[in-house]
DNA sequence: TGAATTCACGCCAATTTCACTTTATTTCTG
DNA sequence: CAGAAATAAAGTGAAATTGGCGTGAATTCA
């Protein structure tokens, strides 16, 4: 998993930050609410952490440009001093989907990050079917009209995205970081993924399910397009 | 929406069915963890707000139940009096989304509702609709009267750009500078993209709907004008 | 040794440019 | 104050250009 956190107070921000990489999910780091937007908006986040009180900018304002700028819906927990209801209420309306008050215990705050993630990915141990393709996660392996495909890691982590997100378009930089993490390959090794996948997926078939939208990212789609 | 209450004091219970009604929300109320799942299983809820402490059953095994033979994803809001890590560690394992230990403030109640559901709807994609046009921004789409519509890159930035602005012009800098930033193409690209944007856009239907203001720019207008 | 990655080449669609036509707006003149 | 002429702005479509992406072989990795 795949976290910013925006938080001013270094001490603090450094202290979430060892404990969530402790859980084995990679945490980016903003000290400002600017920042924080610019991350948010360009990379592909699994959920945010965000501190309202920030010396730039007002918490509420990040959390709506984030909103509604990212390319993604992303989750957005709020952590804040502030208990009232009104500034509780603010925080939703602005997009929040959860709230946090300080002071919390820090194992909270993972349960609460693994709960919203959760929701994110809400069909991870099943059987997932799109058209005649159908993929068993815990099998670690895909179908298409009963014909097993020959996958290889990279091809099925690929594809598993793909299906998960369908019928969306994922973008480029989603499956990049999904597949590599925060040690992207040096050159353009998605393409010849991409290539691989096509001829075991596409290839043996009438239709091709892999489609490319230019500028942004590829897609599934099934026969009826 | 369409909440599932279940809670076994029965004055409790009154008090949330009548404040959840006052916010328009159709409520239904089981006593029992047994009845609870029932009802789960069978009708189709957009949240389930359960009470741990339940007569009958244990909460976390009716959490757990549900989650599982439920035709739907529901999400669930756990209520309890149990404020320890260990009771909310629980709580989440057993598939819960969020977490709320009484006393509670009925509003914040409400709040997290609206999140919880929130997030659910944002799974359906967020569509703008002017007249009879409907684009779709994650599926990066756009249909006039249920036809696709093959847009180009730029072209969807375009029209897109046009439609958040509706009904309002947007003039001729605006575009410029959202589709291609700082870095503006040497002679007039814009017009030309307007152009197969209309070619696409206009030239199969009825009515245009892309209308050129003179000296400012270009604005998207519906039949009834 | 098979999988992952890099690389170079080439195609093609999207974009840009340009020359020309049409439409709108202003200015000029009887 | 017409109505014509001049000027500016926008539309049209084809040709030129670019950059993204597919392809498959070569190379590295594990």
């Amino acid at each position: 998993m795949k976290i910013l956190l925006i938080e001013d107070n270094r001490t603090i921000g450094q202290q979430i930050v060892t404990f969530l990489e402790g859980h084995q999910w990679s945490v980016d780091y903003a000290d400002t609410g600017e920042l924080g937007i610019q991350l948010a908006i360009h990379d592909c986040y699994d959920l945010i952490l965000l501190d309202l009180n920030l010396p730039d900018k007002d918490g509420i304002d990040v959390c709506q440009t984030i909103k509604k700028q990212a390319q993604t819906n992303v989750p957005i927990l709020m952590i804040t001093a502030r208990d009232h209801f009104d500034d509780k209420a603010q925080g939703f309306y602005a997009g929040a989907d959860d709230y946090l008050t300080k002071p919390f215990d820090l194992r909270e705050l993972v349960l609460r990050c693994q709960a919203l993630s959760r929701r994110q990915q809400l069909h991870l141990d099943k059987q997932l079917t799109i058209g005649e393709l159908v993929i068993d996660v815990a099998m670690h392996q895909a179908c298409r009209n009963q014909i097993e495909l020959q996958l290889t890691n990279v091809g099925f982590k690929i594809l598993l995205l793909l299906a998960q997100s369908f019928p969306k378009p994922v973008p480029r930089s989603k499956i990049l970081h999904t597949v590599w993490g925060d040690e992207l390959p040096d050159s353009d090794a998605l393409k010849s993924h991409i290539y691989s996948l096509r001829n075991v997926l596409d290839k043996p078939f009438e239709k091709p399910m892999l489609k490319t939208i230019t500028n942004v990212g590829y897609q599934l789609v099934t026969s009826n397009e």
